[in-house]
DNA sequence: TATATTGTTCAGTAATAACTGAACAATATG
DNA sequence: CATATTGTTCAGTTATTACTGAACAATATA
């Protein structure tokens, strides 16, 4: 017995609520963005709230989030006043673009460490530049993608 | 007035605290990579506690961390029964290879979804496709480095 | 053997972040 | 105008995770 398609999408939106705090997200973010992504419609914000068994303040905050990040886009329905939500065009490249960011912070830290650490003291700033390879080459990875 | 190798030092160390967070592991554990990477040298599990002001569980908790992942490794020193504690020889693949399975666990689920979906239900299926194709995309880059 | 040292475990606490829900401003609608 | 609806804010609560420190087993040393 294969499970019901309205199971395997609950399954999915929670873990897509798992995923997103994996990437440091509000679980309830990823949750929106997995029904988002199921379901493929607008929702409205009141939907929102009731489809996710959540309080609209916390709404509120996610699709502030989300749309900051450019995952979800607010649109709008004529002759309805609330504000509705859908995936944006590329909804997945700002989480590389995130990674990216985390990496280029990271990266500015330890060189800005290094370049205060006097020239003579060769063996730290030779470990501090490795650290900084690291982050050097994440960085190109997630470049050549996004 | 530039500032002292001590203060360069102690700032670094809360900094690679810091990025620890930001990578989803414990504040602590970033501190004590900070203090190896800095210092070069090897620390016993005293000093640890001592030079991090942290409590013995916590630096055993975050060396067991720090060994599982392969960013520290346990030496031994002759007539020491304390253990000492090194950075390994490649610290940080371990980080790419993290962010690999993080990648790698959020492909499966929603791979194992789609297949889930029925076959006509291809919208669906679609954007399951279009989500798991940036986690392809993720694993490729980080696979090329690692 | 007794005493000290070392590292682990775990129960309790502290710190942090997520979430709720009521108050609110803004706008619509009767 | 009064009433309802919408989305935001924020104070308070809940949930989660990190951290502490005491108890403990294991081992060393006197």
């Amino acid at each position: 017995m294969s499970r019901s398609i309205a199971v395997i999408r609950e399954e999915f939106i929670e873990q897509v609520g798992l995923i997103a705090q994996a990437e440091l997200l509000p679980r309830i973010a990823g949750r929106l963005m997995g029904l988002l992504i199921f379901d493929g419609k607008e929702y409205s914000f009141s939907e929102l709230a009731e489809a996710l068994q959540v309080s609209r303040g916390s709404i509120s905050s996610s699709v502030s989030l989300l749309t900051a990040m450019g995952v979800i886009e607010r649109t709008a329905k004529p002759g309805d006043r609330q504000d509705y939500f859908k995936l944006s065009e590329d909804p997945y490249n700002t989480f590389f673009q995130r990674a990216l960011r985390r990496a280029e912070k990271a990266h500015k830290t330890i060189q800005e460490t290094r370049n205060a650490v006097p020239k003579d003291k060769r063996e730290i700033r030779g470990r501090l530049k490795e650290y900084e390879n690291f982050y050097t080459a994440l960085m190109k990875a997630l470049d050549s993608t996004s």
